[in-house]
DNA sequence: AACTATTCATAAAT
DNA sequence: TATTTATGAATAGTT
C-alpha cells in the first residue's frame, strides 16, 4: 500500500526508517482506537522508537491495562515479589547473554577466527557471504569517492573560471598601464617584475584569449586524476 | 476497505462485532510487528476483547516492555517495590540489551549492510578485514579438504594392499586347482569362468608380482583426483 | 508536509 | 469458521 511493495525488514536509511516510523506509528494507534470503538475492546499500546522515545495509546487508562494485564496473567503476585522479580530479569540476562554469545560466535567466524568445527559447506556459505559483503562495500567506497570527485572537479571548475575572470582583468590593466605609461615617459618600455606580479601559476604569459580557454579545458582533469590518487591511499 | 465504507462506532451485532474483532485484531498485530521490523522499535500491545479474553504481542516479552515503560513514565516506584537485586538484573539486562544492538549493527555491517554514514578510511578498513576472513576461511576449506584426501588415500592404499593379498592367494589357489585338475581328469583344461571370477576390477591377471606393485602405486593417485574434484562441488 | 500510485486490509458475501 | 472478492484505507516514494 504505497508506492511499491516492500520487503518487510529494518530500513537502512536512518531518516526514511523515521519517516516511515512516524506514519505507521499513526496508522497503528488509529487501527487500535478503532478497534476499540467498533469491538468495544480494552487496548494497550507502547511503542519505543529506536531512539528510544515512547509512544503510547489506550482507551481507558495504561495503568488499569496494566493492572488487568497482570491479573490476567496472573503473575500480579509474582510482579509484587521482590524474589520473581530478581529472577525474571536474572533470566532476562541470561537470555541476553546467550544471545550475545551466539552473535559474538558468528562475529568471529565472520573474522575468519574460530572455524575449527564447521563443515566445508559451512566455509563455502561463510566465504560467499562475506565476498557479497566486499562487493557491496567497495560500491559503497567507489559511490563516496565518486561524489567527492565530482564535488572536486566543480570546485575547480569554478576556480578556474575565476581565474581566467582574473587573467582578463591583468590584461587589460597592463594594456591601460602600458597606454599610461607611454603618455607619462613617452616610451614603452616597462618594469619586468610588474609583468609578471599577476602569473602565479607560472603560465606563460599570453593576450591570446583561445589560449587561455585552452587552459581551462585541461587543467580540471588533471586535478581530477591527482584528488583520486591521493584520496584513495 | 472493505464492500462499504463503515462508520466507526460501536458494532451492534454481536456476531459481525465479533468477527470484525478477529479480523481487525490480527491485522492490528501484523502492523505491530511490521513496525518493531521495519523501524527497530520495541512494541508492547495487549488487547482486552469486549468478553474479556486476553491478546497480546510484543516483539521483546511484555514484562520488559511495561518495565520499560514505567521506567520512562518515571512510575517505576509507585508500581514496584525497589529491590536492589531486581534493579541490579533489570541494569545487567540493560547493559546486555545495549552490547546486543552495538554487535547486530556491526554484524549488519560485515553483512555489506547499513553502509551509510561511513567514511571511506571506515569502508576501507572493513573491507580488508573481510578479505583477510576470506583468507582464513579458505585455508581452513582447504586443510579439511586435503585432511579428508589423506584419509582416502590411506584407505585406498590399504583396501588395494589387501586385494593384492587376495590376489596372491587367488592365484596361489588357481595353481592348487590346476595341479588337482590334472590329477583328477588327466588334462590341463579349465573352465574359462572361473579364471575370471576373482579378477572383478578387469585387471590383466598376471602371475607376475612385479607388475601388481606397478598397479598398487598408480592407482592412489588416480583416487585422489577424483575425491577432489568431487568434494569441491 | 502534501500528494498520489500502488499495495494492503477488510466488509460483505459465500 | 474459512475463503473469496470488491472496495476503501494505508502508505512508499516523490515533490
Amino acid at each position: 500500500m504505497g508506492r511499491g511493495k516492500i520487503e518487510i525488514r529494518r530500513i537502512d536509511n536512518s531518516t526514511s526508517r523515521q519517516v516511515t516510523f512516524s506514519k505507521r506509528r499513526k496508522g497503528l494507534i488509529k487501527k487500535a482506537k478503532e478497534l476499540t470503538i467498533l469491538c468495544d475492546a480494552q487496548v494497550g499500546l507502547v511503542i519505543f522508537s529506536s531512539t528510544g522515545k515512547l509512544y503510547e495509546y489506550s482507551n481507558t487508562s495504561m495503568k488499569s491495562v496494566i493492572e488487568r494485564y497482570n491479573t490476567s496473567k496472573e503473575e500480579h503476585q509474582q510482579l509484587l515479589n521482590p524474589n520473581s522479580e530478581a529472577k525474571f530479569w536474572q533470566r532476562e540476562a541470561e537470555v541476553l547473554r546467550h544471545q550475545l554469545q551466539t552473535l559474538q560466535g558468528n562475529h568471529r567466524q565472520m573474522m575468519g577466527e574460530q572455524l575449527s568445527g564447521l563443515s566445508v559447506k559451512n566455509l563455502q556459505d561463510l566465504e560467499n557471504q562475506l565476498e557479497m559483503s566486499v562487493r557491496c562495500i567497495r560500491m559503497k567506497k567507489e559511490q563516496i569517492l565518486t561524489e567527492e570527485i565530482q564535488e572536486l572537479n566543480q570546485k575547480g571548475n569554478s576556480i578556474h573560471q575565476e581565474n581566467l575572470e582574473l587573467y582578463k582583468k591583468v590584461n587589460l590593466l597592463r594594456q591601460e598601464n602600458t597606454q599610461l605609461y607611454k603618455k607619462v615617459y613617452g616610451t614603452s618600455e616597462m618594469a619586468a617584475t610588474s609583468r609578471d606580479a599577476f602569473n602565479p601559476y607560472g603560465f606563460h604569459t599570453s593576450e591570446d584569449p583561445q589560449e587561455l580557454i585552452q587552459l581551462q579545458l585541461s587543467q580540471p582533469e588533471q586535478d581530477t586524476y591527482e584528488t583520486s590518487g591521493s584520496a584513495s591511499k
